[in-house]
DNA sequence: TTTGCCATTGTAACCGGTTACTCTAAACCT
DNA sequence: AGGTTTAGAGTAACCGGTTACAATGGCAAA
């Protein structure tokens, strides 16, 4: 471990003269840097950025806390937020609070010292909990958050509006019986999908209390509500489950029962994953850009860490695009964007 | 920012017996740790966990390098480390590579004094420049690299034995004329698996120059491959892509020609993406446990950072497994494992 | 009562950099 | 020439913890 000192010594300079050589000040005349930086070759000096950023204040780290790490989603996520960090130099320090509300304190108070931000993406349950063990001092973004009682800026997805449109498209195609698969009751994204459906169904068609089957995102219980709904002769002439797995579990199963998609019944998903448009037919979804997600949370911390003032007035709601294939009958691939602003402040 | 310092005063202690009672040594008395502890209490204290592994010279941290972010690829290799890491109590750094060579050297610098030990998965092109920027007091374990001029301990997949399995089954499947659709000339993975296939033709086949179409591991060369294969009339009974994705866009491909999988010809892939199984008919490919690679890698790290010294000799080499599905008309499902040592040293 | 030992606690050096402040000497001025 | 400015380099404090070593004091042994 050569330390700037050894350089320094190597070279005849003091460590301070060696440091500013190292770093490009201007008040190093050409033969000292040139000795010093000579001396780093040989040494093969490389900084301690632990250290440096014990002084400087400044980790150019920027910690990310996930409630866990579920295959496509997550990756997406990252790779938005890798993609922005990278144009800045920045790193990311992975934390994962593996769903329990005691990690979560832990992962973040892991960071005290590691990280000049944080992205934090609260789980379900209680997030107003994270009030507790956030840092007031640093500068956090939340992730697919929409408001709530915590002032931090934060970035989600317009389920809302997004479910709102998928069910106007599905009956603009002829559907009179359109049936929902919730997804889990506690998660808010699932909500605000269902809300969006009940209200469209309201609005549009009329109809107060719409067919909903619980489901919890998995494709079983996509294949679940297949068979309620052909064992139960529920009238329905349009599915719309509030994601693209239990869609898929759905149509499998539909199509094991001997009804014919989108000849019997029309099906919709929601978040686009990369299977979506491989299905046969394919599957109407509304598409959730995830890495935007992730990109767009990164650039506003940068505007913080900048020293922009964001609080939860500056928030970021991203809305879902509708694509439409086969599973509706539709020209497939054509894809219209939900009734909303795209880039907008909320509250 | 509450520091140490603070606690120590608003406690009525020295900051060694702060730092003692915090960190639960045993030589303080019940009384003083539990006025610190208050102190903890009221003034919000969270060490400061930068200065703290300065001190340690540990930093509980492993950083991770990888040449890119490709989705499902690179989340199931950090799903898998992570795993073993958050178990240890281990944080992750990310680095990213974004394949240039200056950036590799960038992304390892900037590691030091922030980790206890690095993950590095190197670039398809001379990964043996990798040893020019490697700290050889860095514990380091390789992913995805088997063998090569780097004495270093590495985890990688065993393509060569995959790919033979795979051509093996296909002309036990009674295939006469396979056709290898291969991956990019300078990538490691499609070497190997070019290779094993060859081998398999010429040893069980008796063909010694098998047809080999080109490819990028992308859809879209394997729907060229397709064309080349019908308008070409290249005879053939059966073909082996690369990988996954290749074989799903030449499936589609032969499709649209008209041409029925497995009725008139077979297929198979590599890497059994989750896709794989939904289509139809499913397709047939060799499983790699991508997890285990991140997941066996961190553990070999751990070991080295337990003091254990591990070298390119304790390498570990992970088995994919056959999974026979709808495109070879076998049995959906069954699933046989490649046969090669399933955990062994290498060398 | 004095000495010795041990359990607690305090002082200060240290981890590896950065930088405010000081010092020296060369260059500039009248 | 004498005084002043200024560029270049050095000294040392500091970031926020940890810990070796020193110091203190209480109690048992002599």
């Amino acid at each position: 471990m050569t330390t700037l000192r050894d350089v320094a010594r190597e070279a005849g300079v003091s460590v301070a003269t060696a440091s500013r050589a190292i770093n490009g000040h201007s008040n190093v005349t050409a033969p000292t840097k040139a000795a010093v930086l000579a001396a780093v070759k040989k040494l093969n000096f490389v900084p301690h950025s632990g250290a440096r950023s014990l002084t400087r204040r400044k980790t150019d780290t920027v910690g990310v806390i996930l409630p866990d790490l579920f295959g496509e989603f997550f990756s997406e996520i990252i790779r938005g937020i890798d993609l922005v960090a990278h144009e800045s130099g920045m790193h990311l320090l992975l934390g994962n609070m593996h769903g329990s509300t005691h990690e979560t304190a832990a992962a973040i108070a892991a960071m005290r010292g590691r990280v000049d931000g944080l992205l934090v993406m609260p789980p379900d349950v209680k997030p107003e909990l994270l009030s507790g063990y956030l840092d007031p001092a640093l500068p956090t973004v939340l992730l697919n958050y929409d408001a709530g009682s915590l002032d931090l800026p934060f970035v989600a997805v317009d389920n809302y509006h997004g479910a709102y449109a998928m069910t106007e498209a599905l009956l603009a195609r002829g559907a009179k019986q359109v049936v929902h698969i919730a997804g889990p009751k506690h998660n808010r994204d699932a909500r605000d999908r269902q809300r969006g459906f009940a209200d469209a169904m309201a609005k549009i068609a009329k109809v107060q209390s719409p067919a909903i089957l619980p489901g919890d995102f998995s494709e079983e219980s996509g294949a679940q509500a297949a068979r309620l709904l052909v064992q139960g002769r529920l009238p329905a002439d349009a599915v719309f489950a509030a994601n693209d797995q239990m869609a898929v579990g759905l149509i499998a199963e539909l199509a094991a029962s001997g009804m014919s998609v989108p000849g019997d019944i029309l099906v919709a998903g929601f978040d686009d994953i990369p299977l979506a448009r491989h299905l046969n037919p394919s599957l109407t979804t509304m598409q959730v850009n995830i890495d935007r997600l992730g990109s767009t949370a990164m650039m506003m911390l940068l505007r913080i860490l900048r020293g922009e003032t964001l609080a939860a007035a500056s928030a970021t709601i991203l809305t879902p695009t509708l694509v439409a294939r086969g599973t509706t009958g539709g020209a497939a691939g054509s894809a219209v964007a939900a009734k909303a602003p795209v880039l907008g402040a909320h509250g």
